[in-house]
DNA sequence: TATTTACTGAACGCGAGCGTTTAATGAACG
DNA sequence: CGTTCATTAAACGCTCGCGTTCAGTAAATA
Protein backbone atom coordinates (compact mmCIF):
# COMPACT_ATOMS: atom_id res chain seq x y z
CA UNK A 1 0.00 0.00 0.00
CA UNK A 2 2.19 2.11 1.23
CA UNK A 3 5.11 1.26 -1.12
CA UNK A 4 4.58 2.25 -4.84
CA UNK A 5 7.89 -0.32 -5.73
CA UNK A 6 6.78 -3.86 -4.78
CA UNK A 7 10.92 -3.82 -3.77
CA UNK A 8 10.93 -4.19 0.27
CA UNK A 9 13.67 -2.35 2.04
CA UNK A 10 17.02 -4.05 3.57
CA UNK A 11 19.21 -5.96 1.69
CA UNK A 12 17.43 -8.20 -1.14
CA UNK A 13 17.72 -11.87 -1.03
CA UNK A 14 20.27 -13.02 -3.44
CA UNK A 15 18.75 -15.56 -5.67
CA UNK A 16 21.71 -17.30 -6.56
CA UNK A 17 21.79 -18.64 -3.17
CA UNK A 18 18.68 -19.78 -3.69
CA UNK A 19 19.69 -21.51 -6.80
CA UNK A 20 22.90 -23.34 -5.28
CA UNK A 21 21.06 -24.58 -2.71
CA UNK A 22 18.25 -25.82 -4.58
CA UNK A 23 20.62 -27.72 -6.41
CA UNK A 24 22.68 -29.08 -3.55
CA UNK A 25 19.65 -30.41 -2.17
CA UNK A 26 18.47 -32.41 -5.68
CA UNK A 27 22.03 -33.53 -5.72
CA UNK A 28 21.49 -35.03 -2.19
CA UNK A 29 18.28 -36.06 -1.70
CA UNK A 30 18.48 -37.79 -5.21
CA UNK A 31 22.19 -39.68 -3.98
CA UNK A 32 20.86 -40.19 -0.34
CA UNK A 33 17.20 -40.82 -0.40
CA UNK A 34 15.17 -38.49 2.39
CA UNK A 35 16.74 -39.63 5.82
CA UNK A 36 19.80 -40.16 4.49
CA UNK A 37 20.54 -36.27 2.94
CA UNK A 38 21.50 -33.58 5.57
CA UNK A 39 20.54 -30.24 5.56
CA UNK A 40 23.69 -29.16 6.84
CA UNK A 41 25.93 -30.84 4.07
CA UNK A 42 22.83 -28.96 1.59
CA UNK A 43 24.04 -25.96 3.38
CA UNK A 44 28.03 -26.64 2.83
CA UNK A 45 27.55 -28.04 -1.01
CA UNK A 46 25.68 -24.96 -1.79
CA UNK A 47 28.75 -22.67 0.08
CA UNK A 48 25.65 -20.75 2.11
CA UNK A 49 25.28 -20.87 5.86
CA UNK A 50 22.79 -23.44 7.36
CA UNK A 51 20.51 -20.63 8.38
CA UNK A 52 19.91 -18.72 4.97
CA UNK A 53 18.75 -22.61 4.44
CA UNK A 54 16.34 -22.50 6.33
CA UNK A 55 15.25 -18.75 5.49
CA UNK A 56 14.56 -19.69 2.16
CA UNK A 57 12.94 -23.55 2.57
CA UNK A 58 10.63 -23.68 5.70
CA UNK A 59 12.02 -27.06 6.72
CA UNK A 60 13.52 -30.35 5.33
CA UNK A 61 10.11 -31.63 3.91
CA UNK A 62 9.98 -28.28 1.98
CA UNK A 63 13.14 -28.40 1.01
CA UNK A 64 12.44 -32.09 0.14
CA UNK A 65 9.50 -31.07 -2.08
CA UNK A 66 11.21 -27.88 -3.71
CA UNK A 67 13.72 -29.79 -5.34
CA UNK A 68 11.33 -32.75 -6.42
CA UNK A 69 9.05 -29.80 -7.89
CA UNK A 70 12.34 -28.38 -9.75
CA UNK A 71 12.83 -31.69 -11.01
CA UNK A 72 9.69 -32.04 -12.12
CA UNK A 73 9.86 -28.87 -13.86
CA UNK A 74 12.80 -29.98 -16.34
CA UNK A 75 10.84 -33.25 -17.00
CA UNK A 76 7.85 -30.96 -18.03
CA UNK A 77 10.25 -28.96 -20.63
CA UNK A 78 12.22 -31.98 -22.24
CA UNK A 79 8.95 -33.33 -23.35
CA UNK A 80 9.31 -34.63 -26.55
CA UNK A 81 6.86 -32.49 -29.01
CA UNK A 82 5.40 -34.43 -31.91
CA UNK A 83 7.94 -33.65 -34.51
CA UNK A 84 6.73 -32.97 -37.60
CA UNK A 85 5.32 -35.50 -39.94
CA UNK A 86 6.49 -38.86 -41.61
CA UNK A 87 4.44 -42.37 -42.03
CA UNK A 88 3.19 -43.51 -38.35
CA UNK A 89 5.67 -45.86 -37.56
CA UNK A 90 8.49 -43.61 -38.43
CA UNK A 91 7.54 -41.32 -36.05
CA UNK A 92 6.55 -44.16 -33.26
CA UNK A 93 10.33 -45.33 -33.44
CA UNK A 94 11.51 -41.82 -32.84
CA UNK A 95 8.88 -41.39 -30.29
CA UNK A 96 10.21 -44.45 -28.62
CA UNK A 97 13.66 -44.00 -29.06
CA UNK A 98 13.40 -40.47 -27.79
CA UNK A 99 11.62 -41.80 -24.52
CA UNK A 100 14.02 -44.45 -23.70
CA UNK A 101 16.89 -42.46 -24.15
CA UNK A 102 15.12 -39.67 -21.95
CA UNK A 103 14.63 -42.86 -19.41
CA UNK A 104 17.67 -43.91 -19.21
CA UNK A 105 19.71 -40.77 -17.92
CA UNK A 106 21.58 -42.25 -14.79
CA UNK A 107 19.97 -39.04 -13.43
CA UNK A 108 16.44 -39.59 -13.97
CA UNK A 109 16.85 -43.28 -12.80
CA UNK A 110 17.61 -41.90 -9.72
CA UNK A 111 15.44 -39.61 -9.39
CA UNK A 112 12.62 -42.09 -10.21
CA UNK A 113 14.40 -44.64 -7.40
CA UNK A 114 14.27 -42.09 -4.55
CA UNK A 115 10.89 -40.22 -5.41
CA UNK A 116 9.18 -43.56 -5.23
CA UNK A 117 10.35 -44.19 -1.87
CA UNK A 118 8.77 -41.23 -0.34
CA UNK A 119 5.58 -41.83 -2.08
CA UNK A 120 4.03 -43.26 0.87
CA UNK A 121 4.77 -40.23 3.05
CA UNK A 122 3.81 -37.76 0.46
CA UNK A 123 1.42 -39.03 -1.84
CA UNK A 124 1.19 -35.47 -3.60
CA UNK A 125 5.04 -35.56 -5.03
CA UNK A 126 3.83 -38.55 -6.80
CA UNK A 127 0.96 -37.21 -8.11
CA UNK A 128 3.11 -34.26 -9.12
CA UNK A 129 5.48 -36.34 -11.06
CA UNK A 130 3.39 -38.22 -12.70
CA UNK A 131 1.73 -35.32 -14.26
CA UNK A 132 4.91 -33.80 -15.08
CA UNK A 133 6.22 -36.80 -16.90
CA UNK A 134 4.27 -40.33 -17.71
CA UNK A 135 0.93 -38.80 -18.09
CA UNK A 136 1.67 -35.74 -20.70
CA UNK A 137 3.94 -38.32 -22.66
CA UNK A 138 1.20 -40.94 -22.64
CA UNK A 139 -1.01 -38.36 -23.67
CA UNK A 140 1.13 -37.27 -26.71
CA UNK A 141 1.67 -40.89 -27.48
CA UNK A 142 -2.56 -41.02 -27.32
CA UNK A 143 -2.85 -38.09 -29.61
CA UNK A 144 -0.11 -39.14 -31.82
CA UNK A 145 -2.23 -42.60 -32.93
CA UNK A 146 -5.70 -40.63 -33.00
CA UNK A 147 -4.35 -38.36 -35.59
CA UNK A 148 -2.92 -41.55 -37.51
CA UNK A 149 -5.88 -42.95 -37.01
CA UNK A 150 -8.55 -40.15 -38.54
CA UNK A 151 -5.91 -39.68 -41.43
CA UNK A 152 -6.80 -43.51 -42.18
CA UNK A 153 -3.56 -44.44 -41.44
CA UNK A 154 -4.37 -47.19 -39.27
CA UNK A 155 -7.15 -49.11 -37.75
CA UNK A 156 -7.38 -48.50 -34.11
CA UNK A 157 -10.02 -49.26 -32.16
CA UNK A 158 -9.15 -47.56 -28.52
CA UNK A 159 -6.03 -45.44 -29.01
CA UNK A 160 -5.69 -45.34 -25.12
CA UNK A 161 -5.55 -48.76 -24.85
CA UNK A 162 -3.17 -48.75 -28.16
CA UNK A 163 -0.92 -46.04 -26.19
CA UNK A 164 -0.58 -48.09 -23.05
CA UNK A 165 0.51 -50.91 -24.64
CA UNK A 166 3.05 -49.29 -26.69
CA UNK A 167 4.62 -47.56 -24.07
CA UNK A 168 4.51 -50.71 -21.99
CA UNK A 169 6.47 -52.33 -25.00
CA UNK A 170 9.25 -49.38 -25.76
CA UNK A 171 9.83 -50.00 -22.05
CA UNK A 172 9.98 -54.00 -21.92
CA UNK A 173 12.18 -55.36 -19.22
CA UNK A 174 14.91 -52.89 -19.75
CA UNK A 175 12.78 -51.34 -17.16
CA UNK A 176 13.68 -53.33 -14.59
CA UNK A 177 17.26 -53.88 -15.28
CA UNK A 178 17.86 -49.96 -14.96
CA UNK A 179 15.65 -49.29 -12.20
CA UNK A 180 17.89 -52.50 -10.01
CA UNK A 181 20.65 -52.13 -11.81
CA UNK A 182 23.96 -50.00 -11.31
CA UNK A 183 25.91 -50.52 -14.49
CA UNK A 184 24.12 -48.73 -18.03
CA UNK A 185 23.74 -50.87 -20.72
CA UNK A 186 25.55 -49.23 -23.68
CA UNK A 187 23.03 -50.71 -26.22
CA UNK A 188 21.31 -48.45 -28.24
CA UNK A 189 17.54 -49.35 -27.95
CA UNK A 190 17.02 -48.21 -31.97
CA UNK A 191 16.54 -51.97 -32.93
CA UNK A 192 14.29 -53.41 -30.20
CA UNK A 193 12.20 -50.14 -30.48
CA UNK A 194 11.71 -50.82 -33.82
CA UNK A 195 10.52 -54.27 -33.64
CA UNK A 196 7.87 -53.43 -31.27
CA UNK A 197 6.59 -50.67 -33.40
CA UNK A 198 6.55 -53.21 -36.15
CA UNK A 199 4.62 -55.57 -34.18
CA UNK A 200 2.36 -52.76 -33.49
CA UNK A 201 1.91 -51.67 -36.59
CA UNK A 202 1.62 -55.27 -38.23
CA UNK A 203 -1.38 -55.90 -35.92
CA UNK A 204 -2.77 -52.67 -36.81
CA UNK A 205 -3.14 -53.66 -40.29
CA UNK A 206 -4.98 -56.74 -40.23
CA UNK A 207 -8.25 -55.71 -40.06
CA UNK A 208 -8.78 -55.76 -36.35
CA UNK A 209 -7.63 -53.16 -34.13
CA UNK A 210 -6.33 -53.26 -30.60
CA UNK A 211 -8.50 -54.23 -27.57
CA UNK B 1 35.01 -83.87 14.96
CA UNK B 2 35.07 -84.28 18.57
CA UNK B 3 31.19 -84.12 18.37
CA UNK B 4 29.55 -86.57 16.92
CA UNK B 5 26.12 -84.56 16.93
CA UNK B 6 26.64 -80.80 15.48
CA UNK B 7 24.54 -79.38 18.54
CA UNK B 8 26.76 -77.17 20.24
CA UNK B 9 26.95 -77.41 24.13
CA UNK B 10 25.25 -74.34 26.08
CA UNK B 11 21.91 -72.93 25.44
CA UNK B 12 20.60 -73.69 22.03
CA UNK B 13 19.17 -70.16 19.95
CA UNK B 14 15.32 -69.93 19.52
CA UNK B 15 14.84 -69.64 15.58
CA UNK B 16 11.49 -68.38 16.70
CA UNK B 17 13.35 -65.24 17.84
CA UNK B 18 15.29 -65.31 14.56
CA UNK B 19 11.97 -65.59 13.00
CA UNK B 20 10.68 -62.71 14.81
CA UNK B 21 13.40 -60.24 14.43
CA UNK B 22 13.39 -60.91 10.38
CA UNK B 23 9.50 -60.10 10.15
CA UNK B 24 9.89 -57.29 12.08
CA UNK B 25 12.83 -56.11 10.01
CA UNK B 26 10.84 -56.49 7.05
CA UNK B 27 8.08 -54.78 8.38
CA UNK B 28 10.24 -51.57 9.27
CA UNK B 29 12.89 -51.73 6.21
CA UNK B 30 10.18 -51.87 3.97
CA UNK B 31 8.11 -49.42 5.37
CA UNK B 32 10.39 -46.71 6.45
CA UNK B 33 13.54 -47.59 4.20
CA UNK B 34 17.35 -47.91 5.23
CA UNK B 35 18.04 -45.12 6.59
CA UNK B 36 14.69 -44.64 8.27
CA UNK B 37 13.94 -47.58 9.77
CA UNK B 38 15.89 -48.15 13.71
CA UNK B 39 17.09 -51.47 14.76
CA UNK B 40 15.84 -50.21 18.43
CA UNK B 41 12.48 -50.71 16.91
CA UNK B 42 13.11 -53.75 15.15
CA UNK B 43 13.84 -55.60 18.29
CA UNK B 44 10.64 -54.01 20.49
CA UNK B 45 8.57 -54.79 17.42
CA UNK B 46 9.75 -58.26 17.71
CA UNK B 47 9.90 -58.35 21.36
CA UNK B 48 13.71 -59.17 21.85
CA UNK B 49 16.46 -57.51 22.97
CA UNK B 50 18.66 -55.33 21.02
CA UNK B 51 21.75 -57.43 21.69
CA UNK B 52 19.98 -60.39 20.48
CA UNK B 53 19.36 -58.76 16.97
CA UNK B 54 23.19 -58.11 17.43
CA UNK B 55 23.82 -61.81 17.90
CA UNK B 56 22.01 -63.01 14.93
CA UNK B 57 22.73 -60.12 12.70
CA UNK B 58 26.00 -58.59 12.26
CA UNK B 59 25.43 -55.46 11.30
CA UNK B 60 22.14 -52.80 9.90
CA UNK B 61 23.47 -53.77 6.58
CA UNK B 62 23.17 -57.55 7.41
CA UNK B 63 19.96 -57.32 8.73
CA UNK B 64 18.76 -55.09 5.51
CA UNK B 65 20.27 -57.97 3.20
CA UNK B 66 18.66 -60.62 5.46
CA UNK B 67 15.19 -59.06 4.57
CA UNK B 68 15.81 -58.49 1.83
CA UNK B 69 16.82 -62.11 0.90
CA UNK B 70 14.20 -63.24 2.62
CA UNK B 71 11.65 -61.27 0.45
CA UNK B 72 13.76 -62.86 -2.81
CA UNK B 73 12.77 -66.37 -1.37
CA UNK B 74 8.96 -65.86 -0.75
CA UNK B 75 9.31 -64.38 -4.53
CA UNK B 76 10.79 -67.17 -6.14
CA UNK B 77 8.12 -69.64 -4.33
CA UNK B 78 5.71 -68.02 -5.66
CA UNK B 79 6.50 -67.78 -9.25
CA UNK B 80 3.57 -68.49 -11.56
CA UNK B 81 4.46 -72.12 -13.14
CA UNK B 82 3.34 -73.51 -16.47
CA UNK B 83 -0.06 -74.40 -15.83
CA UNK B 84 -1.39 -76.92 -18.08
CA UNK B 85 -2.21 -76.28 -21.55
CA UNK B 86 -4.68 -74.78 -23.41
CA UNK B 87 -4.27 -72.76 -26.48
CA UNK B 88 -1.32 -70.12 -26.53
CA UNK B 89 -3.51 -67.31 -26.32
CA UNK B 90 -5.55 -68.31 -23.39
CA UNK B 91 -2.27 -69.31 -21.43
CA UNK B 92 -0.82 -65.83 -22.33
CA UNK B 93 -3.71 -64.44 -20.76
CA UNK B 94 -3.70 -66.79 -17.57
CA UNK B 95 0.29 -65.66 -16.82
CA UNK B 96 -0.61 -61.76 -17.39
CA UNK B 97 -3.37 -61.84 -15.41
CA UNK B 98 -1.29 -63.81 -12.45
CA UNK B 99 1.61 -61.67 -13.31
CA UNK B 100 -0.36 -58.44 -12.75
CA UNK B 101 -2.05 -59.22 -9.95
CA UNK B 102 1.06 -60.34 -7.92
CA UNK B 103 2.47 -56.94 -8.97
CA UNK B 104 0.04 -55.32 -7.29
CA UNK B 105 0.12 -56.91 -4.02
CA UNK B 106 0.87 -53.44 -1.98
CA UNK B 107 4.01 -55.03 0.04
CA UNK B 108 5.51 -55.73 -3.97
CA UNK B 109 5.18 -52.64 -4.59
CA UNK B 110 6.44 -50.93 -1.21
CA UNK B 111 9.36 -53.64 -1.24
CA UNK B 112 10.32 -52.80 -4.88
CA UNK B 113 10.01 -49.03 -3.73
CA UNK B 114 12.25 -49.29 -0.73
CA UNK B 115 14.58 -51.80 -2.74
CA UNK B 116 15.25 -49.98 -5.91
CA UNK B 117 16.25 -46.70 -3.66
CA UNK B 118 19.04 -48.38 -1.67
CA UNK B 119 20.46 -50.34 -4.95
CA UNK B 120 22.93 -47.53 -5.76
CA UNK B 121 24.50 -48.41 -2.38
CA UNK B 122 23.81 -52.27 -2.21
CA UNK B 123 23.73 -53.47 -6.08
CA UNK B 124 24.55 -57.15 -5.19
CA UNK B 125 20.74 -57.15 -3.75
CA UNK B 126 18.99 -55.41 -6.86
CA UNK B 127 20.42 -58.33 -8.84
CA UNK B 128 19.49 -61.07 -6.44
CA UNK B 129 15.76 -59.45 -6.58
CA UNK B 130 16.22 -59.36 -10.14
CA UNK B 131 17.37 -63.19 -10.39
CA UNK B 132 14.59 -64.24 -7.60
CA UNK B 133 11.53 -62.49 -9.43
CA UNK B 134 11.69 -60.70 -13.34
CA UNK B 135 14.04 -62.43 -15.08
CA UNK B 136 12.55 -65.85 -13.89
CA UNK B 137 9.25 -65.25 -15.04
CA UNK B 138 10.59 -63.87 -17.93
CA UNK B 139 12.39 -67.07 -19.21
CA UNK B 140 9.49 -69.04 -17.93
CA UNK B 141 7.53 -67.01 -20.50
CA UNK B 142 10.40 -67.00 -23.14
CA UNK B 143 10.07 -70.99 -23.01
CA UNK B 144 6.27 -70.71 -23.16
CA UNK B 145 6.64 -68.64 -26.36
CA UNK B 146 9.26 -71.37 -27.80
CA UNK B 147 7.51 -74.46 -26.89
CA UNK B 148 4.17 -72.89 -28.87
CA UNK B 149 6.24 -72.14 -31.39
CA UNK B 150 7.70 -75.45 -31.83
CA UNK B 151 4.06 -76.70 -31.90
CA UNK B 152 3.68 -74.78 -34.66
CA UNK B 153 1.07 -72.44 -32.76
CA UNK B 154 2.50 -68.98 -33.67
CA UNK B 155 4.91 -67.92 -36.13
CA UNK B 156 7.96 -66.23 -33.49
CA UNK B 157 11.17 -65.46 -34.63
CA UNK B 158 12.57 -64.18 -31.52
CA UNK B 159 11.03 -65.51 -29.17
CA UNK B 160 13.05 -63.60 -26.63
CA UNK B 161 11.93 -59.95 -27.62
CA UNK B 162 8.65 -61.27 -27.99
CA UNK B 163 8.91 -62.14 -24.46
CA UNK B 164 10.17 -58.65 -23.35
CA UNK B 165 7.21 -56.83 -25.49
CA UNK B 166 4.78 -58.87 -24.14
CA UNK B 167 5.66 -58.58 -20.29
CA UNK B 168 5.94 -54.66 -21.12
CA UNK B 169 2.53 -54.41 -22.68
CA UNK B 170 1.05 -56.58 -19.20
CA UNK B 171 3.15 -53.77 -17.51
CA UNK B 172 2.13 -51.06 -19.64
CA UNK B 173 1.14 -47.74 -17.92
CA UNK B 174 -0.53 -49.22 -14.67
CA UNK B 175 3.34 -50.31 -14.11
CA UNK B 176 4.12 -46.41 -13.45
CA UNK B 177 0.61 -45.44 -11.30
CA UNK B 178 1.82 -48.27 -8.90
CA UNK B 179 4.68 -46.94 -8.29
CA UNK B 180 4.00 -43.61 -7.68
CA UNK B 181 0.47 -43.80 -6.61
CA UNK B 182 -0.68 -45.05 -3.04
CA UNK B 183 -4.50 -45.20 -3.99
CA UNK B 184 -4.50 -49.14 -5.81
CA UNK B 185 -6.91 -49.32 -8.33
CA UNK B 186 -9.59 -51.81 -7.95
CA UNK B 187 -9.92 -52.32 -11.61
CA UNK B 188 -9.38 -56.33 -12.66
CA UNK B 189 -6.81 -56.52 -15.38
CA UNK B 190 -8.54 -59.10 -17.08
CA UNK B 191 -10.25 -57.11 -19.74
CA UNK B 192 -6.55 -55.03 -20.10
CA UNK B 193 -4.22 -58.44 -20.38
CA UNK B 194 -6.69 -59.76 -22.96
CA UNK B 195 -6.39 -57.04 -25.09
CA UNK B 196 -2.53 -57.36 -24.48
CA UNK B 197 -2.85 -60.68 -25.90
CA UNK B 198 -4.97 -60.30 -28.48
CA UNK B 199 -2.79 -57.44 -30.34
CA UNK B 200 0.08 -60.14 -29.71
CA UNK B 201 -1.23 -62.86 -31.41
CA UNK B 202 -2.75 -60.91 -34.46
CA UNK B 203 0.78 -60.06 -35.21
CA UNK B 204 1.57 -63.62 -34.64
CA UNK B 205 -0.36 -65.19 -36.94
CA UNK B 206 0.05 -62.44 -40.11
CA UNK B 207 2.96 -63.85 -41.72
CA UNK B 208 5.53 -62.20 -40.18
CA UNK B 209 6.65 -62.22 -36.44
CA UNK B 210 8.31 -60.29 -34.00
CA UNK B 211 11.34 -58.89 -34.88
C1' DT C 1 22.98 8.57 8.66
C1' DA C 2 19.59 5.42 10.49
C1' DT C 3 16.89 1.49 9.43
C1' DT C 4 15.85 -2.69 7.58
C1' DT C 5 16.73 -7.01 5.87
C1' DA C 6 20.10 -10.93 4.26
C1' DC C 7 23.72 -13.60 5.52
C1' DT C 8 27.46 -15.75 8.33
C1' DG C 9 29.66 -18.48 11.89
C1' DA C 10 29.39 -20.62 15.87
C1' DA C 11 27.19 -22.47 19.43
C1' DC C 12 23.26 -24.63 21.65
C1' DG C 13 19.49 -28.00 23.06
C1' DC C 14 17.73 -31.97 21.96
C1' DG C 15 16.51 -36.26 20.29
C1' DA C 16 17.55 -40.45 17.60
C1' DG C 17 20.06 -44.17 16.71
C1' DC C 18 24.17 -47.39 16.16
C1' DG C 19 26.91 -50.55 18.31
C1' DT C 20 28.97 -52.01 22.88
C1' DT C 21 29.31 -53.20 27.60
C1' DT C 22 27.89 -55.03 32.04
C1' DA C 23 25.48 -57.65 35.37
C1' DA C 24 22.04 -60.80 35.88
C1' DT C 25 18.89 -64.64 34.56
C1' DG C 26 17.51 -68.75 31.77
C1' DA C 27 18.12 -72.96 29.37
C1' DA C 28 20.66 -76.62 27.63
C1' DC C 29 24.39 -80.21 28.39
C1' DG C 30 27.98 -83.28 30.85
C1' DC D 1 26.42 -79.68 40.25
C1' DG D 2 29.42 -76.61 36.93
C1' DT D 3 29.97 -75.06 32.23
C1' DT D 4 28.41 -72.88 28.25
C1' DC D 5 25.90 -70.08 25.69
C1' DA D 6 21.37 -67.24 24.85
C1' DT D 7 18.83 -63.57 26.39
C1' DT D 8 17.61 -59.48 28.89
C1' DA D 9 17.43 -54.77 30.71
C1' DA D 10 19.88 -50.84 31.36
C1' DA D 11 23.27 -47.92 30.66
C1' DC D 12 27.04 -46.00 28.02
C1' DG D 13 29.81 -43.45 24.45
C1' DC D 14 29.47 -41.73 20.40
C1' DT D 15 28.00 -39.48 16.22
C1' DC D 16 24.79 -37.25 13.51
C1' DG D 17 21.43 -34.10 12.37
C1' DC D 18 17.37 -31.02 12.93
C1' DG D 19 15.97 -26.64 13.99
C1' DT D 20 17.06 -22.35 16.82
C1' DT D 21 19.48 -18.55 18.84
C1' DC D 22 22.81 -14.88 18.97
C1' DA D 23 26.15 -11.55 17.89
C1' DG D 24 28.19 -9.54 14.14
C1' DT D 25 28.66 -8.10 9.24
C1' DA D 26 26.92 -6.85 4.48
C1' DA D 27 23.89 -4.62 1.38
C1' DA D 28 20.05 -2.30 0.23
C1' DT D 29 16.34 1.76 1.22
C1' DA D 30 14.71 6.25 3.29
Amino acid sequence: MSNPSPRRSGRPCDSRKYDAILSAAIKAFFNHGFSGASIEAVAAEAGVSKVTVYKHFTDKHGLFSAAVTAECEKISNTLLDDEDGGPLAERLVRFGVTLIEFLSRPELIQFERRLAAEVEHMPELGERFLEAGPRRSYRLLVNLLEKARDRGEVDIEDPTLAANMLGGMFKGMGDLERRFTTQRSQVPPEAYIRASVDLFMRSCKSGKSPA
